[in-house]
DNA sequence: CTTGAACCTCTACCTACTGTAGCTTGTAAG
DNA sequence: CTTACAAGCTACAGTAGGTAGAGGTTCAAG
């Protein structure tokens, strides 16, 4: 039987965090001592290493939650949990190409900065071109 | 004189999140209508478009809060204005190096994800898998 | 003068946690 | 057996960066 201390050790979580999944209902209820204290079995705990796996890999609490569910479901098609990873790869692949037209912009900007006074800083014209920005009103990052 | 939904339009911003700026001292209390709506002017509008192009480059609003105020003081150094700027693409740059290093993941739990079934599908296999997850424990997306 | 779209304030909600206050339990040492 | 104290408990508040809705008022066109 594991304390909330070593379960949150054992898998790189604060011990809020778990109680907070326990909350929302990604993680059942644990037993209790006669103190009221958590205790946990080794199924707690591979559920929640799934859960901090699936969220490194950047899943939200929902998709894990439809993941845990299938998986709580074997009978079910994996075709379900494919579409969520493809989901998640997609947003992902959103996410990069996003960030890299940033980095593109930020790098242009830095680079045509003379470091003389703000009043004349080129950084602080690029933010503040209308042309750019007055046109363009697409997702933020 | 602009109305608040006016300068949301022009900006690609909610009324709401205008408001919001305003209330977190991003924007300037705006002038009154005798009723008691709001009224903008140029600087405003100028003012929320440089909030907005910033946004989308990814720069919180702290930071912004920072640049604004460097902006209004021209005499300053734009080497203060530089290092925001550096910090910004420092930190797009780690974001996409993670993402990068998630979508690879992704990829291959998915190439491997032979379709059938749930009970032996690659995905939540990959998911579960604690060698790879109990033994890294850095930081989320 | 009427209509109705747009405005107002205020409050609550979202994600995914994190932190704090004030109190209780468990455990090891003496 | 007592004591000390780390670690547990609940409950609530706060974070970023907004978004949504209720319920009421104002503005401008027809």
């Amino acid at each position: 039987m594991l304390t909330i201390g070593t379960l949150a050790k054992r898998t790189g979580t604060k011990v809020q965090t778990i109680r907070y999944y326990e909350q929302i209902g990604l993680l059942p209820e644990p037993g209790r001592t006669e103190g009221g204290q958590r205790r946990y079995g080794d199924s707690d705990l591979d559920r929640l290493a799934f859960i901090r796996h699936a969220r490194q890999l950047g899943f939200t609490l929902e998709a894990i939650r439809e993941l845990l569910d299938l998986s709580d479901n074997p009978d079910r098609s994996c075709a379900d949990v494919d579409r969520i990873a493809h989901r998640q790869l997609k947003e992902v692949e959103v996410r990069i190409t996003r960030l890299d037209a940033l980095r593109k912009e930020l790098k242009r900007m830095l680079g045509e900065c003379s470091r003389d006074t703000v009043a004349d800083c080129r950084v602080l014209e690029v933010l503040r071109d209308h042309a750019a920005c007055l046109t363009d009103h697409g997702q933020g990052v």
